[in-house]
DNA sequence: ATTCTTTAAGTAACCGGTTACTTAAACCCT
DNA sequence: AGGGTTTAAGTAACCGGTTACTTAAAGAAT
């Protein structure tokens, strides 16, 4: 591997003018830098990046934590990650926790160690007090933790509003809500926006618990259309869950949307494979994570962004939802 | 940060010292080998990996790099192959090329510069010819490459000859195969397997090429329908394309498995999500991640293995397919 | 002509580990 | 008692960059 030192030798220069030419700082003659630059080419150099980030601090990583990368919705995320992460010079670290906290942990330790430069954190954590105080920039995506930390999410409460606002617009009568997990953020908020309107509305409801995964869906689905026959409107509180319900629906013959309506929540590409393409709550995904991604950068390189402690909306980025209108609703 | 010599101080003892016991080599005695490792549990010690990573070029990361991880292929894949790095003590890097030579190459420069031990790379690039003489060990997964190259893949002719088999069983009588794109070792494979079947055997058949992806499908799909309403069987090269196939046909009122039966490729958890759910040719995808993944961290660590320049067969994995019958076929 | 400032480039310390080399004490043996 | 081996632990070089500090020459100002 060619070193500096090759260079600077080759070049009759010494390392210090070398560097300079690399970083562009410090003075330079023209000279100096054209032979320098030539040598570089002519030896087909490329400076070390750990030495550099042992020196630096600084590794040009971000480090991405993700719960369930076989879940749809965050690859699409990630990939909005890296792309403006990759516009910027940074490559992303991606990380599949596993929703396991401890393995979570790990992963932040071993991060900083390799001195990333930032986290983005879809964590399964309810509560990333733990991590707020630490010396790099922290996001929160599609996760509220800490009320210190940026976080970017989607208006996940008007979002469940929205979905049993439909539902009712679309003639459903008996409502159900599949919510996610207890205690994540994002499933929370769907539920208190579906449960206010139903409430405000004076609507017949029922509400399940399901984590956002298909197989439990599906063992969940099979108990519930025995259970509440009446229901003829669920709301899923992801896109898998929801693929769960109909998936079963289909299979036992219930019409849908004729005789039970169904609406998911993310929005993911996945949502369009299906027929009936569900009908959804959708994120702007990509925005999310690019959001995340240029936030987490400015934190990095600016340290600043406009997130004084005087305004703590500086800090919470809600993106809107918006209907997706598929063919598991009434048109 | 505490560092080295923090604890070195405190602990009345050399760098060295604490060095070696960290690494339990060289001499130690009992009660220094105590006293150090108080005083790293004291001061929360955690031994930089960067700095480590400067002086033996050695990471343990490993790189893996995918060409599209919107396909819910490569995350059950990147979730093997991570489990079974996590195992060893290695943390993984997952890299999406976009199915960009170049956006690959700068990736693998990158990678490099960072010490990774070991590459995984799903390369949409036919040929790794660049890539083959790296001081680092390469493990090519699902793709073909050059042949020094250590090589995990499914046996995709097999598959392709499967799956025509499976549709003439079933009582298709004109066959089509969605083959993928042309130059990627996987599609070219399948569709070879699936030409020399129905060549041997007579049948009546025609082929389309079309990206891995979902909205090509569905554009040829719609196309593929009104040129050939004849066909009665078709082969989808992968599960995704096969999901656009069945979303068009369904749409259209065509009666799958009735008058339409199809096979997709992949066997990802998502053909499960739809109804009715996907026949497929399924590869044992966290097998073939995690072999690949055991057999890059055997190279880093052994340098070895059983890869004796006489046998060139212990460089080539090829592990089987099966059928998983799902409902676009008959019973 | 002298002093001050700017430009140019080298030397060496530093980042935080690992390890080759060295010194010295302890133990063993004849 | 003297020589050889094993054990223990320190010193300093090294990994490959960056940069503070220093020296020196060129240019500007008085």
């Amino acid at each position: 591997m060619v070193t500096i030192k090759d260079v600077a030798r080759r070049a009759n220069v010494s390392v210090a003018t070398v560097s300079r030419v690399l970083n562009q700082n410090g003075y330079v003659s023209e000279d100096a830098s054209r032979i320098v630059l030539q040598t570089i080419k002519e030896m087909n150099y490329r400076p070390n990046a750990v030495a550099r980030t042992l020196y630096k601090k600084t590794s040009n990583m971000i480090g991405l934590i993700v719960p369930d990368i076989e879940n749809p919705f965050f690859p699409e995320l990630a990939r909005a990650v890296e792309d403006v992460a990759n516009l910027y010079g940074y490559t992303v670290v991606l990380c599949n926790s596993d929703q396991d906290v401890e393995k979570e942990q790990r992963y932040v330790e071993a991060l900083k160690q390799k001195y990333v430069d930032g986290l983005i954190m879809t964590s399964h954590q309810s509560q990333f007090n733990d991590y707020v105080d630490e010396n790099i920039p922290i996001i929160a995506l599609d996760r509220i933790g800490d009320e210190r930390l940026t976080t970017v999410v989607a208006n996940n409460y008007e979002g469940g509003r929205q979905a049993a606002h439909y539902l009712k617009e679309k003639g459903a009568k008996s409502l159900a809500h599949i919510r996610g997990p207890k205690g994540i953020a994002s499933a929370d908020e769907r539920y208190r926006g579906f449960l206010d309107y139903v409430m405000e509305n004076e609507l017949e409801y029922v509400v399940e618990e399901c984590s956002f995964q298909l197989s439990p869906a599906e063992r969940l689905a099979a108990r519930f259309y025995d259970e509440y026959p009446q229901a003829d409107g669920v709301f899923a509180s992801n896109d898998v869950v929801a693929a769960g319900f109909l998936k079963v629906a289909l299979k036992r013959g219930i019409p849908v949307p004729d005789q039970l309506q169904l609406i998911g929540f993310d929005g993911i590409s996945f949502g369009h494979m299906m027929y009936p393409e569900l009908t959804t709550v959708a994120q702007p995904i990509y925005e999310m994570g690019a959001l995340a991604s240029r936030l987490c950068i400015k934190l990095i390189e600016g340290k600043e962004i406009d997130q004084s402690k005087n305004d703590p909306e500086s800090f919470f980025h809600q993106l809107p939802v918006y209907m997706v209108e598929g063919d598991t609703t009434k048109k």
